[in-house]
DNA sequence: GGCGTTGTTGGGGA
DNA sequence: TTCCCCAACAACGC
């Protein structure tokens, strides 16, 4: 599910609310969702909430990490325990979605996305944990049950993140970079950008809707890509990644914000999902097929 | 009801 | 080493 515009939508509203409350409690649900000794962050206190590629790291007091990765159908809700809450729908009386307070220890998400089948009280069926803080509530929600968290030292939280490619939002995601990963594969250059180990953060939706925005075919050997094609390449990443960031990210599916809302860059797809429909650059037919085992979208008139 | 999909990623085997 | 396939799992549409 979340690519990198979906879990920094996550993080920036995790910051909010997250930063300086120490955790009473970790509750396990589901035991494969969460790897580690869940009572080593008992009582500590939350310090950052950064994010690497699409991973999430929240950085306790006495250098211990929560490591988060949602996968396909992860999802973060954030509840407070008391009334009054910045991110309940009834404090916010302009906002026609979100998430409801209902009866005590009861609440129901309004709006994010029509097929969120957990609509309901909280914990839902498809809740796996949950933490307990000091002001409320972090539910972690996951349908296919891929994703996961993990509790690290620094150590082990420093090899985690180095194993990434530099983030397409970073400064050291440049041409020169992409040029210098390009040029070592004669696999389709999107298999290669979906690579974490390469690039970090970039997933199916972003892939796709970069490609057609750079005017690239998905299944162009990456080692055969031109000059003027990379740096195309490289500019149309960072545009529809950060497109998706200040869109809130893609409620296409399972994804929602951490208030139980949803983002809106599904209403701007430039090509994923739009296969059998016109090309809105050239009126060519847009064409589906599999790329390295994914959906992949293309128009074969003006992506050569 | 069965089958093929789905925004991820790694492990196994060629 | 690199690359391809598939599993981990649940739900949805046809």
């Amino acid at each position: 599910m979340p690519e990198l515009p979906e879990v920094e939508t996550i993080r920036r509203q995790l910051v909010k609310v997250l930063v300086g409350q120490k955790i009473k409690k970790i509750k396990v649900l589901r035991k494969k969702s969460l790897q580690g000794d869940s009572l080593k962050v008992g009582g500590r206190r939350i310090k950052k909430v950064e994010r690497r590629a699409k991973l999430l790291v929240i950085a306790l007091t006495g250098k211990q990490y929560l490591m988060i990765h949602l996968k396909m159908t992860g999802q973060l809700v954030y509840v407070v325990n008391t009334e009054g809450s910045e991110l309940a729908l009834r404090d916010r009386p302009d906002v026609k979605s979100g998430l409801e307070v209902r009866n005590q220890g009861e609440y129901r998400i309004v709006g994010g996305h029509p097929s969120s089948d957990w609509v309901g009280k909280l914990p839902s069926r498809h809740t796996r944990v949950i933490i307990e803080l000091e002001k409320g509530t972090l539910f972690f929600n996951d349908m296919r049950g891929f994703g996961w968290i993990k509790i690290m030292g620094e150590e082990e939280k420093e090899i985690e993140i180095n194993k990434f490619g530099p983030d397409v939002n970073s400064r050291q995601f440049n041409f020169n970079y992409l040029k210098q990963v390009l040029k070592n594969s004669g696999r389709a250059v999107k298999v290669i950008i979906l690579d974490q180990h390469k690039i970090g953060g970039i997933g199916n939706i972003y892939a796709n809707d970069g490609l057609y925005l750079a005017k690239i075919n998905p299944k162009k050997p990456s080692n055969k890509v031109k000059e003027d094609e990379i740096k195309r390449l490289c500019k149309a990443l960072k545009v529809v990644i950060k497109k998706g960031i200040k869109l809130g990210g893609a409620s296409e599916r399972n994804f929602i914000h951490v208030d139980g809302m949803g983002g809106s860059y599904q209403k701007h797809f430039l090509i994923y999902g739009r296969d059998g429909k016109k090309c809105r650059r050239c009126k060519g037919i847009i064409k589906k097929e599999k790329v390295g085992g994914r959906g992949t979208y293309y128009c074969p008139r003006c992506q050569k």
